[in-house]
DNA sequence: GTCAGTGCAAAGCTTTTGCAGCGCG
DNA sequence: CGCGCTGCAAAAGCTTTGCACTGAC
């Protein structure tokens, strides 16, 4: 539930880039840029606007959505998509670069870093023939709350 | 264009399974099987209810989605989520597992295989709270056709 | 004062579901 | 000849878009 140090720092980049960039912040994009940075792992649209709604202000689902487009055209949040039929949205933090685990019982999601696998990757990504901008992992399976319900 | 060898053995395999189980073999899933069977890579459902339609048949899309998840419950085939919204799928052939590479330019799809990557992965699965069942890497960015279009 | 940003509601898409009829085994 | 499979059409989500209004700068 706590964020990470970067937090802060993440939603000042962003509000620093969208300005740059002639954008101004009124209170939907403000408040989407919060919750992201506020997040541990990726987050749906609908928890996005629950939580900003959780936080007592008011925004429109498609300022949401909007907000999250003109991040992730920016280059600052990331879509992923997990197979649910709806995407996650989760900040870019360099830093903090991970893949994802999902349990295909309960749809937990978990994060996991592994830097041997990131050189590996970067290696495929070389030797490939596109220009490779970033990259998701996925693994799929069981978490283990739901493994023992399983087996017994 | 031209479907691996093992294409035949992999739809025979598919019908077989399903026949094992008490299913019956009608039109639009035998259509589906065939279209999955000689596809190099992953397709849409609207790709493989097209596909059918040119092999002068007439099939409901809903079958289609149908028999897609029939054969995924019985990890014939794999729904993969490349991000433009609609899934993909193609048959799971354990000899021929691969990754994609998505183009974000002009949505192209390409696949690689890398040994080392899986051997890679393998660990990262065993070392995960997760009994991982399958996983998908997906790299993203701009192919070789694209390329000198944007540079120049 | 301007015009980007916003909210609402309607539209768009992919995917799922209900149901009556067909046809495989 | 029963019940699983199919097609059609409607429904169900998630996401996008149109439009008029609000408010940031």
């Amino acid at each position: 539930m706590t964020a990470p140090v970067s937090s802060r720092d993440w939603a000042e980049a962003a509000r620093r880039v969208l300005r740059g960039q002639g954008h101004r912040a009124g209170a939907a994009r403000a408040a989407v840029i919060e919750v992201l940075s506020q997040a541990d792992c990726c987050l749906t649209a609908q928890e996005i606007w629950d939580a900003i709604r959780g936080r007592g202000e008011a925004v429109g689902i498609a300022s949401v959505y909007r907000t999250l487009d003109l991040l992730q055209e920016r280059g600052l949040v990331q879509k992923i998509e997990l197979g649910a039929g709806r995407a996650h949205y989760e900040a870019i933090r360099p830093e903090a670069h991970h893949h994802h685990l999902v349990c295909d019982e309960c749809g937990r999601v978990d994060a996991f870093e592994d830097d041997a696998l990131e050189t590996t990757l970067q290696r495929v990504e070389r030797e490939s023939d596109y220009v490779v901008a970033r990259h998701d992992v996925l693994l799929r399976g069981t978490c283990d709350d739901c493994r023992p319900a399983l087996s017994g």
